[in-house]
Parts: C-alpha cells; structure tokens; sequence
DNA sequence: CGATTATTCAAGTGTTCGATTGATTAATGG
DNA sequence: CCATTAATCAATCGAACACTTGAATAATCG
C-alpha cells in the first residue's frame, strides 16, 4: 500500500543518482567537470571517448541533476549543477579510497614509491603553498586555471611547458599540481623539471581538494 | 599507454561503489543496515524481497566492500564493513533531497502536510528529546532498538504499540522516533497514539541522523 | 541562402543486470 | 545420520545499458 510505494519512490530516486556514478566513463566526466565548466567536445577529448558517447553520458548526469547545460553560441557548456556534487564526489572517492584496497595498489604501482610524501611533509608542503612560499605551478589546460585556480599560481599547461621553461626561476622551489591525487600532469611535469634542473615537487592536491580544505581559489567567474 | 590504464584502472574502482549503491533495493538493504548488524533473512523479510534476491544483493554490496558477512551458527550476519558506509549512504540521500525535486515531493505527498514542523520546532524538539525531557519512543523492531537506540528512548515495536499502551504515562509528551526521514513507523506510532488520547509527536530522525550530529547512542556491543 | 561546425537523436547490437526458480551446501538437533 | 533450516549457487529470461554509426538539428558565418 501506500508505505510500501513511498519507500520504493524514495530508493528508485536516490538510485538516480546512484545509476549516474555507476560508470567508469561518467565518473571521469565528472571529475573534470569539478575542474571547471567546459564543452561536450572538450570533455569527449579530454577522457578520450567519442562525441556522441560523451554527450549520451552527459545527458544521464543531466537527468540525474547533477550537471546542467547550457547553450553558448554553437556550444553547448556543461557544469556541475552545483558544488556540492563536487564533494559528493570526493566523499565517494574518499569512501572507495578507504574500503577498496585495489585503489591504493593502483596508485602505488603507478608512483613507483618515488612520490609518496610523509603525512608531515605533505602538510608542510600545504602551509608553504598557502603562503605562497615556493613558485605555485598548475601544468592543467588552460580553461581549467580559467576556472578557478590556487592563488598566486602560475599556469603552464604541461603541453606547453617544455617550451616554455625559461619562465620559471631556477633558484627557487617549485610545486606543481594538478587536478588531483589520480591526475598525471604534475607527475609528468615534475619529472620534466627535475630532469632540466629544476627544483621541483608534486602536490597531489587540486583545486577541488583545496576548496575542500575552505581555502580560497581564484577565477571564476561564472556568470550565470 | 600507462596514464590511461591508471586513469581507467581509478575509475573501475570508483564505478563498484557506485554500481553497489544503483540499485532502489540495495539501497534499502544498505539503509536497514545502517539500523544495525540483521541476518539475511531478516532483511529479505523487512524488504520484501525474496531470501536469494536478498543474499545475491548483499554479495554485490559485499563485493563493494561496503559490507561484511558473518557466520554465526546457522545464520549469516551482515553489517555495515564500517561506519563510513553510513555517512556516504547519508551524504548520497542529502545530495539526492538538494538536487531531486521529486524527493520532497514524494514525502510531502505522503506526509500530507500534518508531519512538517518548523526548523525552529524541529531543533527545540531535538534539544528536548538529547535532554530527555520528554518520553522518547523507539519503535523499530527489538533488534535495531538493541544495536543502538537513543540514550533514554524506551523501546516498543510498532506491533506490538497497540498491546502495551498501557507502558505510556499519559500525562507527559511523547516523542516517537524510528529509522530516519523516510520511515513510515513513527509515523503510524503517532497516529494510533494520538487516537487514543496520547500527546505524541514525530521525530524525524533515526539513529543514524543522532549519530552523525556527534550525540551519543547506546547499545550495540558489536563484539569482532 | 548554403556551408560549416557542435551537438543531439535514432537505430542497431552485444553485454550486463535483475529477479525467479529449483538444486545444493552448511550447520544444527533429534 | 537423517531431517530441518539458512543461505548460496546455477540456470534462465526479459529488461536495461553501453557504445557505434549515420542522420538530423541548430547556430554561425561567409
């Protein structure tokens, strides 16, 4: 009767949501949706999937409410329909982080040990960054520092980095960041540096992760 | 190359928990469970699904890794694998209330307007009830009252609510309570006490909303 | 207006999922 | 050691899903 319909209406709709993460391709989706607002084409590059994928993809995280569209002159953007998708997000990832110990071994494998900073460090490594101590590198494409980036950061795309080396100082420290802890950007960018000299670390926070923390991002603008 | 098989290999991962929690009766089990520890049997019973349905969902969820199965003597216990589980599932339901218009629909179709308090009401009630003010009432089954119920909440299952009216002071205000915003026991409790005379309210949070404000339950040994 | 480009739609196909059924395993108790 | 009970397994079948392909739509620009 009428209880047993209510609860069966609530868990189809929370299932909704569930259904939209449910997918390896969604999931990226969303992930560099949490980057910034961009176009189906620029998404469907970005994860490697084709167009019409792509846009099917993003029209199931548009019926589940988490990302809305918007058309621009000939494109058509898409961004997170607000920003708590974007922690949700990260609590969903936290979760599996913690529960499914194939991620850390993925990692792992991936790092090859030579990136694994102490608790301690990484910390500090936060607080100078914060304070703007060491040259702040985001090596992401440029629409995504447009979006919103650390303060005080320097953008690079890691594309263009190798050209343009002569921008960075040679004496002091440099971070690099990414989108976050599974993006490979700063790890390749960091690898490029040392390899010419340079005294370079990787952060494996993004600007989702910093938001998180409540520090403050710059860009931005989103005018709705 | 190895950037992709890592980025893929990430999002598989992330996709399982996912897949565990895209389903409206999973979403039920993992709700009841959040209730505390119940065999296969007894949740195939409070859901309505069949026992097999009911044993191949919770081998889904366990592949997840979201819950954990015991055997004890003859029957096979299944509880939450940690209490991150619950937060996640509580994070999903609150991203699903901000981002579903359907939900509010759907609950305040039900509730047809009788059941909603104020935000105001709502918090001095709960201060009422932490302060023991009022006669609390748990009217879950006897074995979510004994995984964990409010400090001081005196338990009656709804069932048998009817045999033991005799149980309640009539003089003082009673508070009933069950598993959360979408059970329908406490609201039924309401119902028949106030037709016989009783002061009742509902509270609309269960264990689970207590736990998460930091207050503390009782009961719920879990003895590993 | 016609060409171009970004996106979506529609159809097709192979795969996975969800629930049912009946058989099987595992622990308990007479 | 056989009967009972709880749970799982295995097989089945229809529904839903994922991705591809090619056509359709919609905005822009020469």
């Amino acid at each position: 009767m009428a209880e047993a319909s209510l609860k069966k209406a609530v868990y189809e709709q929370l299932a909704r949501i569930g259904k939209a993460v449910a997918s390896p391709p969604r999931l990226e989706l969303l992930d560099l949706l949490c980057q910034g607002p961009r176009t189906v084409e620029g998404l469907a590059r970005e994860a490697g999937l084709s167009v019409a994928n792509t846009s099917q993809h993003l029209q199931i995280l548009h019926a589940a409410r988490l990302v809305e569209a918007r058309k621009e002159g000939l494109f058509v953007t898409y961004r997170l329909a607000d920003q708590q998708v974007c922690e949700f997000y990260r609590t969903l990832r936290t979760l599996a982080e913690s529960r499914l110990a194939e991620i850390e071994a993925i990692v792992r494998m991936f790092n090859s040990g030579r990136e694994s900073l102490e608790p301690v460090e990484k910390q500090a490594l936060l607080e100078r960054v914060r304070r703007a101590e060491v040259i702040v590198l985001d090596v992401r494409p440029p629409e995504e520092y447009r979006a919103a980036h650390i303060p005080g950061a320097v953008s690079i795309p890691l594309k263009e980095l190798k050209a343009h080396l002569s921008m960075l100082p040679r004496g002091r420290e440099i971070v690099a960041y990414c989108r976050g802890p599974y993006c490979v950007l700063a790890v390749e960018a960091v690898k490029l540096l040392c390899a010419k000299g340079f005294r370079a670390v990787r952060m494996d926070y993004g600007v989702p992760e910093w938001r998180a923390e409540g520090w403050p991002v710059t860009g931005g603008e989103d005018p709705r």
